[in-house]
DNA sequence: CTGAAAGCGCTAACAA
DNA sequence: TTGTTAGCGCTTTCAG
């Protein structure tokens, strides 16, 4: 049997489309016994609007698509749920794209901004290219950036210089020396984020002075065996390090791994800070900076709804704060150097 | 500036919109020199078909509905994703509806059921209520459950008792007798696969003539922390038991922390065995019961695009075979009781 | 092979 | 307060 339409409640109902469209949309000029007449008939029917219809006539789709990095890292599934959060307390649906390849990314990059599927995007930890930013920026669609940026869009970021840094610094407040990076790989189309950690863990050895060390930095997948395998190798070094920075928490943890591993003792043989903040850190008692994942997808979102709602127009950028959560992975080092 | 239409394209092009609309679609019946100039023309103007009218007009949403819990268990996460990836490779797109509370949960089965925004929708790890699944089997809409179970529905399942009764007889083979089942809560409104597991524990124990002890039986949320302390207790009974089945690996992994914290050794003084297979089980040693859970999504989505070509419209359901992966954390017992 | 025209189900402007 | 009607942008007959 196929669907009731708004012809059909009208002509049952004995009105004009019309005044069912009023109805259905709360429109106050209907008089309350035809209002009633009409709801009465709905229920009848069991009539639901047709929201493709709508969609045609209204020219919104209540949806927003969402693009980021397939959800294999707990960090991106984090944003994805406060993007989801914020989104299902709006009236908008959340369509979802992952993207795995460049060229998938490029694809949903292109689709999303030519055609009208979707009244928003949000872009989760993938940074457009400068076309692609500005092909975003002259669509008609809203667009913010979660944990990327891009001068054209508005976006929603933490400082991982300033995050690279402070984690470093703690360190070296600590009284560390000797300390190792171990992150992602630098060079990545992907995230330049890794990067501005580095950058800050770099900074804040010049700043005290101390030299930085080739030796005492590592490049692995963003993924917790390596990380084991090359933080063993960081402390088979004959000069060891007496502090890891993990690149994010994940790597951090495979430096956990490998510590044990290798019968070297956290924290007392060893300091590990991580960074990210992900629930694996907070079981595992791991010193990190705090990145507020969640937050970020739920500023995102309100970001979006509010270029949705008013249309300004001068890209911001948000910045959401980060926090050192001591735990227990970090001390002073065993010895003075 | 508003977009182009496929009327600016047929008058631009000298042509009827049909023919326009011809050429999109690949309709063979156009001669090759209009088509020629009809496509030159659409990437003059930089026309992209609007996917909203196009749905109207052929009644199909080309977007698939995926309801599941919200994003906060790994095991959730892990058939999404197989969803997605499945998604992806075909022409649909995929919405996302994330439940939170029984009343969310209400509300979206009720709206795609009734409103044609989707083409078809896939559950995860929501068992509908007979009411529920009598509406989506009679609704036009292909619906298919992905770990969950419902007469009048599709569905991919992994039998959660045989599973269950597998890891418990696994132990008993290596010599246990005094076995632990440590899971969540029986009664709830969500999933009962924890019940099957349960029981299928139950079931081998009593194939084997061991006697069922409550206090051996332990219900805790599905949260490791709380696995942890609970486990503890368990440990510190007066007659410990020498093998824990955590009905899931987040809960096995807390039982592990729970024995490291007491001192209790793991494999030789506690064997622990998990159920799902998620990564941390992998990274950490965990003997378990491997669930498949991305192939669960895949095949769900094959199922539902299957149901969406051929309107066969029997129920089906589909068993996905568990693995029992030993791994580091079950040995026999360490005296012969 | 191609153009014209009739919808798809709804909203919104216009009259009444 | 209400009914009528003209779209929204596309697909799909139906003629030609």
């Amino acid at each position: 049997m196929t669907r009731a339409t708004i012809r059909d409640v009208a002509k049952k109902a004995g009105v004009g489309v019309g005044t069912v469209s009023r109805v259905l949309n709360n429109n106050p000029s209907v008089s309350v016994e035809t209002r009633e007449r009409v709801l009465s008939v709905i229920s009848e029917l069991d009539f639901t609007p047709n929201p493709i219809a709508r969609q045609l006539s209204t020219g919104r789709t209540l949806t927003i698509g969402v693009i980021l990095p397939h959800l294999t890292m707990p960090s991106y599934v984090e944003r994805l749920r406060g993007v989801q959060n914020a989104l299902a307390a709006s009236e908008y649906d959340l369509v979802l794209f992952s993207v795995e390849t460049p060229e998938q990314r490029d694809a949903y990059f292109d689709n999303l901004s030519r055609t009208s599927r979707v009244d928003g995007v949000i872009i989760i930890s993938i940074p457009p290219n400068d076309e692609q930013a500005q092909r975003f920026a002259d669509s008609l669609i809203p667009t913010v950036l979660v944990d990327a940026y891009h001068s054209q869009l508005n976006s929603v970021v933490t400082d991982d210089f300033k995050g690279g840094r402070k984690a470093t610094r703690y360190l070296i407040e600590l009284g560390h020396k000797k300390i190792a990076f171990l992150g992602d790989y630098l060079e990545t189309p992907f995230q330049p984020s890794m990067r501005y950690r580095f950058n800050g863990y770099k900074q804040a050895l010049v700043d005290e002075g101390i030299p930085f060390r080739s030796d005492y930095h590592v490049e692995v997948e963003n993924e917790r065996s390596q990380s084991c395998e090359m933080a063993k190798r960081l402390l088979q070094l004959e000069d060891p390090p007496t502090a890891i920075f993990g690149g994010c928490d994940i790597q951090a943890i495979g430096i956990i791994d490998g510590a044990s591993e290798v019968g070297v003792r956290i924290p007392e043989d060893l300091s590990v800070i991580g960074y990210d903040g992900i629930r694996d850190s907070e079981y595992l008692g791991l010193t990190t900076i705090q990145q507020h994942l969640f937050k970020s997808g739920v500023e995102g979102v309100n970001m979006l709804l509010g270029k949705l709602s008013q249309k300004s127009h001068e890209p911001r950028t948000k910045f959401i704060p980060f926090d050192l959560i001591q735990r227990d992975t970090t001390s002073p080092p065993r010895f003075e150097p």
